[in-house]
DNA sequence: TAGATTGTTAATCGATTAACAATC
DNA sequence: TAGATTGTTAATCGATTAACAATC
């Protein structure tokens, strides 16, 4: 919100999306070094941890500032700290779920989320049966509450895992709600004003493009 | 294998990739027409359902030949079936199942498989207390049969939902096996060799990559 | 025939790669 | 200083969009 725009995002125009989309596996991969006691990687190294040739990276990293040494490469822990600011995963973000079906409990019990700079605060069901039951670290509520639950706690980030024809309403309440980035386990893609973001997680869409080479190569079962 | 190369997709290099990623979702709109009791539909139309341009639909469509009327659109059975050759969809491909931890139970559990093309025929897991169970339709077994039973079956693809740690060998030894397509549920860009297709599903990277623009838009959540 | 929509060609746009000067 | 690797500019590549002729 500050006049002086300084940030790279604040100019977000400039950066390519797909450059935004391979910051979290730099992430990744410097995580890993860091446990591994690695000090210093060059843009060649990550590269081939993450099958990304080297100028892609440098390139990605350009958008964002200088963070390299000429002649020696990246500090791990400086590269690292300095992508998880950008990412705004040192915020700690309020996440919520709803839909507390079979996809939503496997959410909700994995251990993942804390870790990777999100914090799991609320789930939501609209099943009398499910409401009232302790799943992973919270008490399912009802979605009635979700409204004023999510405004109230801040919400900005909702994983949303309920039956696809109920998955633009919700959606449409929740981004209502202040809530402007989802991800969707439903088979169908929902439609969400400019500014807010949606990842589908689709897996058998995935998997059937990828038949597409198999039937062409005459691999076929039979 | 044929000499008289008259499929679009004996010569795939023409294909962009991205246009083949898009057929399932065509695929999946003209399912629902089908089931709606649509019979035409034209690319502006099936644009407004997945959120994609219509000349983008149509030049997709125009890699793998003419399936519309000019005037009229397109006969949604007729674009369907050809669609699902083209993808393979009609093959009823055998599917191996590797990891039966809560991922792999719920993969095996969930129904979603058939409709959309495939048959799950085999899960594995390296855990005795595992293996010999019933999950689904299949009783889990012994790693060790691995190799022979994904011949035996045929199997072409597989879903791979085992530790980080394993992940890579054990997509390597379902690629010397004949597998040419996995599914990985691990958080690691696996490395295969050329001809054989990754899709990794990672909901933790695709939720890192929107943070990026919720924090340049100071949501913050302090 | 008149109207509509496809299929396709050409123009634009954006992302990747190559190459190298800057510099640690 | 010499060697190495970044950051950046320019060239290439590929995908999307615009526009329209073909044709149902």
């Amino acid at each position: 919100m500050a006049d002086d725009a300084k940030s790279p995002l604040d100019r977000p125009g400039q950066v390519p999306e797909v450059a935004v989309s391979r910051l979290p596996q730099y992430v990744r991969a410097l995580s890993q070094l860091l446990a591994d006691r690695v000090e210093v990687v060059n843009s060649q190294q990550l590269g081939e941890m993450l099958q990304i040739t080297s100028p892609q990276i440098r390139k990605d990293l350009s958008y964002f500032g200088r963070f390299g040494k000429q002649g020696r490469g990246y500090s791990v822990r400086h590269l690292l700290v300095e992508l998880q600011g950008i990412l705004g995963l040192d915020h700690g973000w309020n996440v919520a779920v709803v839909g507390v079906g079979r996809r939503g409990r496997a959410i909700l019990s994995y251990p993942w989320f804390t870790p990777a700079g999100f914090r799991l605060v609320a789930a939501f069901d609209g099943d009398p049966e499910t409401v009232g039951q302790q799943v992973g670290e919270l008490t399912v509520r009802p979605i009635e509450e979700l409204d004023w639950a999510v405004r109230e706690l801040q919400v900005r980030i909702a994983i949303v895992a309920v039956p696809s024809n109920q998955t633009q309403q919700v959606i449409d309440r929740l981004v209502g709600c202040g809530v402007r980035a989802l991800l969707n386990y439903a088979p169908v893609m929902p439609l969400v004003r400019k500014g807010v973001r949606v990842q589908n997680i689709d897996p058998v869409l995935a998997l059937q493009s990828m038949t597409c080479y198999l039937a062409s190569e005459g691999l076929g079962p039979d």
